[in-house]
DNA sequence: ATGATATTGCAAATGATTTGCAAAGACATA
DNA sequence: TATGTCTTTGCAAATCATTTGCAATATCAT
């Protein structure tokens, strides 16, 4: 399974079905940043493909994120947070008071192996995350 | 509110009451590593004190995590889980075939810190999360 | 175009977490 | 130590994101 394969190509390449709802949740996805909610997403997707439901959203969300196709984010806030896996590898700064979600692109995990400290720790790394959470600069002059 | 005060004098200090319930919750979570579930935290406690119910649980977590006494990870596996913030800050590694979650003391954040890339951000950072997903030994050698 | 299969929409289920409320407990004060 | 006030608890019901069963529909190889 190539890496350079396009999200289309691998679902097809996996024996899924290229359907409109599937076309227009990737779509939403390569256009927007993210990561969004899955509440987040449907209202996007609604805008291009109208009637799509929320139970499509999840198991075609869920079949992506098993294909290593989009990412899956477990922000502290109570819901999954869903992003495209890939070229722009990233991690997030989230403000604690209005829930804004920045990238940043230090990457912890690139300084790791670096240093081989993983060696020891007899487990395969698959992927990992890291979040940072504070106050913005708009909340912090809010008051 | 001095860092050194212990969990109980926070509580007291802060205008709340020292309950049977919250004295066995954070017993539990000192003795024992963590990080659990509100469901592992229910069991456990319930060996010291029967008949406790989940809301309070759940309520009380609540509490010491505004507290500032307990940290609340947002693991990848739908639930939370709490341990003791505080004296040994550490990561985690979590197994996806069994969920098991082993302890790293590598933190990511130092090594941010020494290299001021932080002053950047225009962010105040509070906490961080850094966690590392995939397969550990034992669930490597069963196939 | 047809048929075999995978996928969808819908509505109902799930399951962790939250909430309202009356009873019980903590603790400052007398 | 007894009293009174205010907090906290237990219980049961509500919430709400996510999941699931099933019949109808869409996709795609032929
Ligand atoms: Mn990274
Ligand atoms: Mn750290
Ligand atoms: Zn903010
Ligand atoms: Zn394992």
């Amino acid at each position: 399974m190539n890496i350079r394969m396009n999200p289309e190509e691998v679902l097809k390449n996996s024996g899924y079905k290229l359907t409109q709802q599937r076309r227009a949740i990737i779509e939403v996805l390569r256009n927007s940043g993210g990561p969004y909610t899955a509440n987040e997403i449907l209202s996007l997707v609604s805008d291009k493909y109208s009637g799509i439901n929320f139970s499509t959203i999840y198991r075609n969300l869920e079949l992506l994120v098993r294909l290593g196709i989009v990412e899956k984010l477990n922000i502290a806030d109570g819901y999954c947070h869903f992003k495209l896996t890939g070229e722009n590898h990233h991690h997030h700064i989230i403000c604690n008071k209005c829930g804004e979600i920045r990238e940043i692109d230090i990457c912890p995990f690139d300084e790791l192996l670096r240093n081989t400290k993983l060696e020891d720790l007899d487990f395969e790394p698959v992927e990992h995350k890291f979040e940072i959470y504070g106050i913005c600069s708009k909340c912090k002059d809010k008051k």
